[in-house]
DNA sequence: CTACACCATAGACGCCGACTATGCTTGTAT
DNA sequence: ATACAAGCATAGTCGGCGTCTATGGTGTAG
C-alpha cells in the first residue's frame, strides 16, 4: 500500500470525480484512475462504485475513508515534526558537566545561552569525569563539559577555556599573607583533596608532584565546599579552580584564596561530544557561547 | 514519503542494526540505508545516529518513531479490514421492498437467508416503487424487491417469479360460492384499490381494465389489510397478491379469497439494482435464494 | 441522433528502488 | 602493531512501477 494511493482515494472521494480529483492531485486523470484500481486489487475490495454521473463509495469504502485520512493527516504531523523543529538549534541537548565545573561555569553562562539559543531545552546533568565519558558513549547524554585531556574513542573534544588554579589557604597561614604563591612555596603544607574519582583530585596531585607536599589521609572531601570549610578550619590547604574563587565563592570566613604568579598552573576545559553525534551544530553553538563568555570573564 | 520506508526506519529503531533490520525487512542492507538516508533527507531531519558498534536513534528519531508505528498499524488495519470483509457475501446491504410484497414475502425467506448468508446483514426498507427506484438510484439502498416492469436507466433486473393475483369477496358475495372465478366474472363488483403511489393499483387497474368494474371513490386504502378489513365489510371486492393470502393472511373473518381460472392473471416480481453496484455478487445470491425459495412454495 | 462528459485502456517512457560488488572506518585479536 | 572482521556507505546496473498522451467505450443531454 502507498501514501500516494490513499491521497487519490481521499481526493476522489472528496470531489466523486476521477478528473476533478486528479486535478486535484497534480497527476492526469488515467494515472488516478489506474492507481485507485490498483488499490482496489491490493485490498481485494471495491472502494469506488462508478455510476455514470457520480462516483460515490461503496461501504467498505466509506468505511477505510476515515481510516486513510488519518493516516494521511498523522504523515502530515510527522513531516510538521521534522520540518518545524528542522532547525538544528532546538529540541532538548542533554549535557552533562563534572561536579568542579558545573555549580561555577553555569552562572556564568546561563543566561547567555538561553538568550542566544532559547530554543534549545538543555537538560543538565553532573557526573564525574568516568561515568560522564560512559553515559556520553551509552548515547544517555549529547555533551559533557569536563576537563581535557580524557580518551577519546569515537569521541570528538573541544577545548574551551583555561582555567587557572588558585590556592586557598587558611587566613592565619603565612601564606595568605605573601604577595605571590609559587607552586613550590606549597612544600611542607598539608594538602587536602577531594575522593576518588574527581578528576581534579588528579589534576592537584599532578600540580604538587614535584613538591613535599603531603596528603592528609584523614579526610576526603566530597565536595569543593567541604573542602573549603576544611581549609577555613585550618586543616590545610588546596587547589581551587579560579572559577570556584569568583563572586560568592571568594576569599573571607577564615580562607584566603591566593593567585599563583607565573608559570600559574592550570587545567584547560572542554566540550567532549561522540563524533556520530547528530547534534553537532548544537554542541558547537553551545562551544561558541561559552567560549565568548569566558573570553569576556578573563578580561 | 512513503510507508515503506516508514517500516525500514521501524525496523532498524527494533534492531539496532542496519544489516537485521534489512534482513528483516527482505531487502539488502545497501537497500535499506540508502532509503533511511533518503527518509532523512526528506524530513531534513536526521533520525538515526551511527554509532560504530551500534545504532540509536535522535531525539528527532525517538520522537518520530511512535507516529510511524501507528500509521503502519493503522494500515494493516486498513487491510486487515478490507481482507476479513474481503468476502462479496459480507457486510451490510441496503434492500428495500414495496409495501405490497415485502410483509409477506419476508417471512417465507428470511430464515432461508440468514442460514444460507449468515454474514450479510441486511437492511430492510419500504418505499413504494418510485420512490424505491429514486433512491436506489441515489445509492441509499443497494437492492430493490418490487413489480416489473420498471423503466431501468443504468439499473439492473432480474426476475424472481410470477405471483398470481387473487380476488378477495365478502363471504355473502354471490362469487364466494362459485367454484371457479374468472377475471370476467368481477364485471358489475366494486372495486377496491390502493392509493395512488402503489403500483398493484396500476396493475389491478391493468388487469380489470378491459371490464366493467367501477372503482369505489369514497375509500383508498393505505395498505393492503386496511383493503381486506374493507372487502370484509362488504364494501367491494379487490385484487391480492397471491402471498398477501398465505398463511395467516387467507379467507375468514367474512372474506373470501378465490384464484382464478386459467388464464390467471399475475405480476412479476423481480430484483433491480445499480449497474454500477459493487455488490452484484450479493445481490445474485439473494436472488437466488428467493428464487428457490418460491420454486418451493409453489409446489 | 448527435455531441459531449467521463472513466477505462493502450503504449511509451523515465525514475525510483532493488541488487551485487566494493570501499571505508572502527574495533578486535593474535 | 598489524591484520582481520564487522558494519555502514558508495558505485553501477537493472527491472518494474507510476506517469504521460492518445484513444476507446458508454451513458447523458440537447
Amino acid at each position: 500500500m502507498n501514501l500516494r494511493d490513499l491521497r487519490y482515494f481521499v481526493a476522489l472521494a472528496d470531489t466523486g470525480h476521477f478528473g476533478k480529483a486528479a486535478e486535484r492531485s497534480f497527476v492526469s486523470q488515467p494515472t488516478l484512475s489506474a492507481q485507485i484500481k490498483k488499490l482496489e486489487n491490493y485490498l481485494g475490495v471495491q472502494l469506488i462504485e462508478r455510476q455514470p454521473r457520480r462516483v460515490t463509495l461503496t461501504e467498505m469504502g466509506a468505511r477505510i475513508l476515515p481510516l486513510a485520512r488519518r493516516m494521511l493527516q498523522e504523515s502530515d504531523e510527522i513531516v510538521a515534526l521534522a520540518r518545524n523543529e528542522h532547525d538544528p538549534l532546538s529540541g532538548k541537548l542533554k549535557v552533562a558537566l563534572i561536579p568542579t565545573i558545573g555549580p561555577y561555569l553555569l552562572p556564568l553562562v546561563m543566561r547567555k545561552l538561553r538568550k542566544q539559543l532559547p530554543r534549545l531545552k538543555l537538560m543538565l546533568y553532573e557526573y564525574q569525569t568516568q561515568p560522564l565519558l560512559d553515559k556520553l558513549r551509552a548515547g544517555d547524554i549529547e555533551l559533557g563539559i569536563l576537563a581535557l585531556p580524557v580518551p577519546l574513542d569515537g569521541l570528538e573534544a573541544r577545548e574551551l577555556y583555561q582555567e587557572p588554579f588558585t590556592v586557598a589557604v587558611p587566613n592565619n597561614s603565612p601564606l595568605a599573607k605573601k604577595s605571590s604563591v609559587k607552586v613550590d612555596d606549597l612544600g611542607g603544607e598539608t594538602l587536602l583533596l577531594l575522593e576518588d574519582g574527581h578528576c581534579l583530585r588528579d589534576q592537584a596531585l599532578d600540580v604538587c608532584g614535584r613538591i613535599e607536599a603531603r596528603e592528609s589521609e584523614d579526610y576526603r572531601a566530597t565536595s569543593l565546599e567541604t573542602l573549603r570549610q576544611m581549609v577555613a578550619a585550618g586543616l590545610g590547604v588546596t587547589l581551587l579552580p579560579e572559577l570556584a574563587t569568583r563572586g560568592p565563592f571568594g576569599s573571607g570566613q577564615g580562607l584566603t584564596v591566593k593567585h599563583f604568579s607565573r608559570p600559574v598552573p592550570s587545567r584547560t576545559v572542554g566540550a567532549v561530544w561522540r563524533k556520530s553525534s547528530a547534534r553537532g551544530d548544537a554542541v558547537h553553538a553551545i562551544c561558541g557561547v561559552i567560549e565568548a563568555t569566558m573570553k569576556e570573564v578573563k578580561k
